[in-house]
DNA sequence: ATTTGTGCAAATCGTTTGCATCTGA
DNA sequence: TCAGATGCAAACGATTTGCACAAAT
């Protein structure tokens, strides 16, 4: 954690460049949600995940670093379940498919939905993005 | 309320073909979530509402029968904010617009939205519904 | 040195539950 | 009668907050 490697520079280059200041604990939390491709968490399952690997970090601190890499735009919330927070280390344009009752989500590639184009935004609204989400159950 | 004329007759009717016991609460509680067209609320909404209604109705038993009504398909569950459950007294198939930061839930009908044939489901799991979410934020 | 972030524990908020009591069929 | 509903208060789980301490610029 003192040996800069490559790797951890730019953790600390991407953090700067979104405005934050690279703390041990975030720098080691982007490592913690960036290691194995893109995935929908919620704050206690990336505190076991970050406990597991031996980065202690409080729970608190979990909940301002997922709120404040969500407003960097590192991370993307995603509002499916009622019973939960997850968040999206996928910021590009895509879609979910929710399990329902298994609180398990899934991706679905942007271009495997096509939409025409969006219905009308009210006056002195502005489109933020437009999400699909196919709700699916276990059969039977 | 112990005069029954027509409206409240349909309510328990409904609720009867629900499968869902008429009872005090429910039949009222139905009148107030169908009173004023479609919208969407929260459990402390209608509690809220029901009381300036003059109907008295615990808050656990609100949460009951919002949860009754949504299993009967009365009623509908919108995930959109992750901060609480909306219920939505509009169970066609339709999407919603969310405003950022008002909590503010607005409809789409279905028709305005084109989507192709759904992507693929995986091997197991059924379609229990597609829905699109609008994500809208006041301008400036 | 100053500003910003962190950890802890307590507080908050939405929601659920256990249980005694009531009510509709 | 009696299964099923309700109300209350207490329990719960996820998330937030206040504040003293620590670390980054």
């Amino acid at each position: 954690m003192t040996c800069p490697t490559a790797p951890v520079l730019d953790l600390r280059d991407r953090l700067r460049r979104a405005g934050l200041r690279p703390t041990r604990q975030r720098v080691s939390l982007m490592g913690v949600l960036f290691a194995k491709g893109h995935r929908h968490l919620t704050a206690e399952a990336l505190h076991e995940e970050a406990s597991q690997r031996g980065v202690r970090v409080s729970l608190a601190t979990i909940y301002n670093t997922l709120h404040q890499f969500t407003g960097a735009g590192i991370l993307r919330e995603v509002a499916v379940d009622s019973a939960k927070t997850y968040f999206d280390t996928n910021t590009h344009n895509h879609h979910h498919m929710f399990v329902e009752g298994e609180h398990r989500i899934l991706d679905i590639p942007a271009e495997a939905v096509q939409l025409d184009e969006s219905p009308d935004i009210p006056d002195g609204f502005e489109l933020v993005r437009m999400e699909v989400v196919l709700r699916v159950r276990r059969k039977q």
